[in-house]
RNA sequence: UGCGCCGUGGAGCAGCGGUUAGCUCGCCAGGCUCAUAACCUGGAGGUCGUAGGUUCGAUCCCUACCGGCGCAACCA
């Protein structure tokens, strides 16, 4: 049985998770579902970042104590991704013991190994912030702090630890030519190499007079900087410094699921830091695109930002919705590589006509029929060909197609797919072979259609799996499927091949002899503000 | 400034050397009634940002320009 170690970024916990954010986390647990259901024992690592000199600071704002405040967000973070059925296997914060010590371990390797030493760091200093600004913060603000204008900048020269970086220079690109998958997708690559042929310089990765954070072990003035130890949390989840055996047989990564601002974190200096303690590097990191806003009055698109006030609670969407139309909107609207945009009213329509009006409505009218026509009970199902549907369609080389959509993180051109090639053909079915004029003249003909929507039913079950998981297993159990094969072996070679039931029966949930309606439609303006 | 991305019918996207230039939403006309006023069929609507170039042939390759946007070492 192949492994598959798949991580997302971890987020910094002060503020609660938004759509892009979780845009992340559906595209990684898409990925994911799909690995499981193809048999691969999977490993899905999340986490926050917390050894942030903002934590201290906020929690000093709400009168906590740093530990409490960041396990109090990392509940609140969890909360939200089981909403959306991320199906995460290990949550890791970076303030926690196994962090801490596995940490330090790493450090002190690529200390031991040469790759470290003490230079001057030169920045501007702002004493509310009691942090470093970077150029860029200082000159967009007018040389002032953004957080304190009218606290005075300070240039401070500091003793502080730099990593080597640009010793690493040529293996680097070495690396990235003789893997080219190493950085997806193509278009982030050409960004890469070009950053580190040019300006690949050394980085300090140490900052004094930090009490939260981790402690430098070669000099315990010293607080390890964050970045250097929230690139970590991938080995020190997968046992790093704690369990040798767990940590070889589940480290390298196969894919880290990132945002695009930061592919350079993990092409570039992540590489370099394992290349330096002599671990193998990930397989694979891919760089997302971001989620923007629309702005519904003006039609501007924007970046998410609290400043704007644009941003969109997960929350909200799920509570007013579903987790799945959360989930399909942006998995089917959103090119997971590259950039989408979010409106509530575009996020309305995608689920009128992709939810409502295609796949519930669907389930809707077949179950009514074969309830309507025949109690819920379709014998001698075993004795037609339930394929029909798909008139001769070669389902083998679909799968293969999805397969490979998947594989590359394609999922709105394999939810594309999946819609055209099997939703669309099961309404045009319907219309072609008018069941419900059947069950008047010819009820051994309506039941051979019925039997073959049943099937159709199976089919779509497993092909949303990774996707839908509650759609989809809802579609699983309207009907006894699981006597031929349970849910949870399903796979998507199991979509291609027919798996006969002497008697189908419809074993969905009904009111009133009727099936509940799966996506109730949104009014058009509801809530779109 | 450096690097990168994008500009295709009203809106959102696909196509990346030869296709009647596809898809979703919207619009118009028919059909059907099992279904969540859903579903099916057909139609109107595009000189594929602009100007050159390469080629037997370009939406697709090259160059320049115009317009929009992103990243540039802690805003996902």
């Amino acid at each position: 049985m192949a492994r598959f170690f798949i991580t997302t970024a971890i987020d910094y916990p002060n503020s609660r998770p938004h759509i892009g954010t979780a845009f992340e986390k559906i595209g990684a647990d898409a990925q994911a579902r799909f690995r499981r259901m193809e048999g691969d024992q999977v490993f899905f690592l999340m986490g926050n970042d917390e050894n942030t000199i903002k934590v201290p600071q906020k929690a000093r704002e709400l009168g906590l104590e740093p530990k409490p405040y960041v396990d109090e967000m990392a509940r609140q973070f969890q909360d939200v991704w089981r909403a959306l059925d991320i199906s995460f296997d290990d949550f890791i914060q970076t303030s926690e013991p196994r962090h801490h010590a596995a940490c330090q371990r790493f450090i002190q390797a690529v200390f031991d190994a040469g790759d470290i030493y003490k230079s001057v760091y030169k920045g501007h200093y702002c004493n509310g912030c009691e942090t470093f600004k970077t150029d860029k913060e200082v000159e967009e603000s007018g040389g002032r702090c953004p957080n304190h204008p009218n606290a005075p900048l300070v240039w401070v020269e500091e003793d502080n630890f730099f990593f080597k970086l640009s010793a690493y220079r040529d293996r680097l690109l070495d690396h990235y030519a003789r893997n080219p998958d190493f950085i997806q997708p193509e278009s982030r690559k050409n960004e890469i190499v070009n950053l580190v042929e040019s300006e690949l310089k050394d980085v300090a990765i140490t900052r004094k007079g930090f009490e939260w954070g981790i402690k430098t072990p070669f000099d315990p003035s010293q607080t390890i900087y964050v970045w250097f130890d929230a690139l970590l949390n991938y080995i020190t989840a997968a046992g790093y410094g704690s369990d040798p055996d767990r940590f070889a047989q589940v480290w390298p990564a196969d894919v880290h699921v990132i945002g695009k601002d930061i592919t350079r974190f993990h092409c570039a200096l992540w590489p370099a830091m394992l290349m330096s303690a002599g671990l193998p590097l990930p397989r694979r990191v891919f760089g997302h695109g971001f989620v923007y806003r629309k702005n519904e009055a003006t039609g501007e698109i924007q970046k998410l930002s609290k400043s704007l006030g644009n941003v969109v609670d997960p929350m909200e969407l799920i509570e007013r919705f579903s987790s799945e139309a959360f989930r399909y909107y942006f998995l089917s609207q959103c090119p997971f590589g590259g950039d989408g945009e979010f409106s509530f009213e575009r996020f309305a329509e995608t689920y009128n006509s992709g939810l409502a009006n295609n796949l519930g409505n669907l389930y809707s009218r077949i179950l009514t029929m074969c309830l309507k026509y025949f109690g819920g009970v379709l014998d001698g199902a075993d004795a037609v060909d339930a394929r029909a549907w798909t008139k001769g369609a070669d389902f083998p080389a679909l799968m293969d197609e999805l397969r490979s959509l998947i594989g590359a993180f394609e999922y709105s051109a394999a939810l594309q797919r999946i819609g055209r090639e099997v939703v669309d053909p099961a309404n045009r079915y319907i219309q072609e072979t008018e069941p419900f004029k059947l069950a008047k003249t010819d009820l051994a003909a309506c039941k051979a259609v019925l039997v073959n929507l049943a099937e159709w039913l199976r089919v779509a079950a497993i092909l949303f799996k990774p996707f839908l998981p509650r759609t989809a297993l809802t579609f699983y159990q309207a009907f006894n499927f699981e006597e031929s094969q349970p849910w949870t072996e399903v796979s998507y070679r199991d979509a291609a091949a027919h798996r006969p039931i002497t008697v189908l029966r419809v074993t969905a949930p009904t009111t009133g002899g009727k099936p509940a309606p799966l996506f109730p439609k949104i009014e058009i303006g509801i809530g779109t503000g």
